[in-house]
DNA sequence: ACGATCGGGACGCCCCGTTCTT
DNA sequence: AAGAACGGGGCGTCCCGATCGT
């Protein structure tokens, strides 16, 4: 009578994964580590906690779960970004439209996807002894750099160390407000703006300064 | 002699709510407020868990305490730093010298007071009901930047709100940053560099873009 | 083919379940009943709790298994030490020496069967409602020590009762060695001795006491 | 009058422990360290979980106070029973009436004393790091059979350590058999009988063999 | 038959924040 | 201000079914 019966046991378990995570990805990334408890994970997840510690058989193991699928996200959504950009291949900056690409994606994934803003806080909280988020992502960006410097992409004096910081400082402002109510549209067209601004400068002078 | 004995015992309160609100300041900034625990505060400022509950009945209590005093650095701060910079009084854009100069002076407090990194983290945290650090130095800025619009510090087309927003994300970085391994001098340079980046723009081509 | 493949899982399920027993022996002779978990059994005999909750459908069903198990084997110890008893048939007193001869082969058998070490302790913890382990062997020499009596080869005012705890204590002091760090060769003599001195006396004066 | 407030506050937590060591001694003299729960020890005892914790901050502890306190009541019954025989001080083997002594004022112990017999358990089970109970009353055995050999108290040919062997021995019976149901005046009549045994010899042919 | 996966409750210990007494 | 006691969870673990492959 159930024909599928095997498929379905299988994907049972890949489905109670799948559901653990996601809860406890929204959960880490709203109260931390320290603040929020397996069993409200699992009443949210719609799990008993036989089969929590089953599959994960500690919380340091589930949380280490969500942070590496944050991570492994990010690093997609990062490779795709630049790929994007590749192709549609301006001429002039592609280096840092790309990087700005990269941050606007990094924007949506925080905001649409709670097991990166949980990597994100995991990290930031120093609770787990993994790789910290910003790792999957700043060296692309500076990489980047380093091929815009070399290229004179960027002006001469500009250090793309400098670059490197201030971009990680934009993202931690996105990682902020996203925890902080979310990043509503207008905050997005705000990110745009200040890359503007980065960009072309804010004084009059221009590089008098 | 008795008027001694009170205020001897005035003091040793005073000093006893001191050494309590520093411990409780670095573990929180350290641990965030559910992960840390009264005992080791207790522990670590040399004071019983009887004289904490005297002091401060409720563990929130002690958290909005510490919140308060590092409100209250960082208003004090910013006023200084508002001060100084009027009384050197450069002519040109001193209101966003004035804000550079705040953001400096957040770096510092973040480095060495506590108080203000657990500020900020029982903000993010969104633990207690007060008002959030930010509200503590942003409006400030928020002034100035109107100010120096108004009065055509800036490029006509450079939105303050704008430039707030940018300016949160960069103290939103400095807050990170200090929080793992603290804000090293050659991060305060860092810091100054990028601003100089955001004054005169990246790109050669200026405004072109 | 496929033909010998009941016979096969037969002697599989036969090996899987004396492995099992063997590690469960050792756990439980080691850390008792209530500190030995399955999972540990499980881990050391090589085997999933799949399968042994198949072959033992509880924990109590396994234990039951090991001490039934170890009874077995001190039951056809004891026989053969009887039996070899009677074989070299001395005159002297041989039930006596039977009964040593018994006690020898206790020793061994708690030296080297974790499975008997296991049977005493789950009796002494009274973990089973299964007969005690003692019941395995105490009567037999029992019954030897009352045929002693009537045939006059203990001195008259010797109750067989008495001796027959005094074995008893001896026995559990073999138990207890064994338990702490096993019977060394060493101890074996000293057995050997500590029998020598109940047949002979200790004092010197002989019966005067 | 501040003298009465601190007895009184000291006696309660003092009393407190006491409940908590009783009971604490019996449940682990009757189910080892892993099959007793805490809670039980509370129930019985009349003390909530929270007293307990205060008082012994994990279970090991409770069981480590449990045994120290054992090992504290043999040691001194031990002296009792020596010193009580010095008294009465009769000319024949002074020594070995000594010894069994002790070996009755140890079963009178593990008769009445939980803590006693939860000390012995504690010890067979290796549970703790702690001085084995043997070592509370054996040493001092052996220096009397040491004395005694010297003395020529004993039959020349008798080894002290043996005898010291066969005490242990028999000692492991009574714990065996204070564990099982406890040591009816009866089994007492045993012991002394099994010792008349060991020192006038069970053969009737005396010292010929 | 034999065995492995997956999941389910139930405690057990630990610890924590708090109150009450002194 | 300190000592003592309280009750509530939290995490881990354990022992066990129910279900499904071989």
């Amino acid at each position: 009578m159930k024909g599928r019966t095997d498929m379905v046991s299988q994907d049972r378990a890949e489905r109670t994964r799948r559901r653990l995570l996601q809860a406890a990805a929204t959960e880490f990334s709203l109260n931390g580590y320290g603040d929020t408890s397996l069993q409200r994970i699992c009443g949210s997840a719609g799990v008993t906690m036989g089969a929590l510690t089953f599959h994960y058989p500690t919380k340091m193991a589930l949380a280490t779960a969500v942070h590496t699928h944050g991570v492994a996200l990010t690093r997609a959504a990062v490779r795709d970004a630049a790929a994007h950009g590749e192709a549609e291949g301006g001429e002039d900056s592609p280096r840092l439209l790309r990087i700005i690409g990269i941050t606007h994606a990094l924007a949506r994934l925080l905001q649409e996807e709670p097991a990166v803003r949980a990597a994100g806080r995991l990290s930031r909280d120093r609770t787990l002894d993994q790789e910290h988020w910003h790792d999957s992502w700043l060296p692309y960006v500076h990489e980047l750099l380093e091929q815009a410097h070399e290229e004179a992409e960027l002006r001469a004096e500009v250090d793309p160390k400098v670059m490197a910081v201030l971009t990680r400082f934009l993202v931690s402002g996105l990682e902020a407000t996203a925890q902080a109510g979310g990043i509503c549209p207008e905050c997005l067209g705000h990110l745009g703006a200040a890359w503007d601004l980065v960009l072309s400068g804010v004084t009059d002078g221009g590089h008098a300064r």
